[in-house]
DNA sequence: GCCAACGTTGGC
DNA sequence: GCCAACGTTGGC
């Protein structure tokens, strides 16, 4: 099992709109270690869904359901796609404040590279981030 | 809306 | 293969 942190803009995809529509094709990934994050993505893994641009925070708990593939939207080069389903929606939303102010939390890409959209976390930074949603400040 | 930080492109 | 210029992301 395998963790990761997957960013949006609400205004163009957000956790309401996964809860919505059950399933999503995760499409228009064109970097590539994002590109490589997604294709070590298994099967039942489980990512975070962050809001970036708006809202600056962790809102819930999407699942792997189809490892990656090509991207369909990709009109050149060599990009790939996996679908997420909603697990869960958080409790309370864990915001960016909430988790750079965490000195355990400083590692994670999140922090040191704002400009990844798929990213691994530890299981660590994983669960340290939900005791955040469960216990807010 | 601004702009810093980063990734990518392309001239040499 | 270096690196300047450019485009994009995303926090503020």
């Amino acid at each position: 099992m395998n963790y990761w942190l997957i960013k949006s803009e609400p205004f163009v995809y957000s956790f309401s709109d996964l809860e919505k529509e059950g399933v999503t094709m995760w499409e228009g990934v064109r970097n590539y270690q994002a590109r490589n994050n997604l294709r070590a993505m298994k099967k039942g893994d489980l990512t975070l869904f962050y809001h970036s641009r708006e809202g600056l925070e962790v809102v819930g708990i999407a699942r792997v359901v189809k490892e990656h593939y090509p991207d369909p939207t990709a009109e050149k080069g060599d990009w790939s796609v996996v679908e997420f389903a909603p697990v869960r929606r958080l409790s309370h939303p864990v915001t960016l404040k909430t988790i750079k102010s965490d000195p355990s939390l400083q590692e994670i890409l999140l922090v040191r590279n704002g400009r990844i959209s798929v990213m691994p976390l530890d299981q660590d930074a994983y669960e340290r981030i939900l005791t955040h949603s469960e216990n807010p400040s």
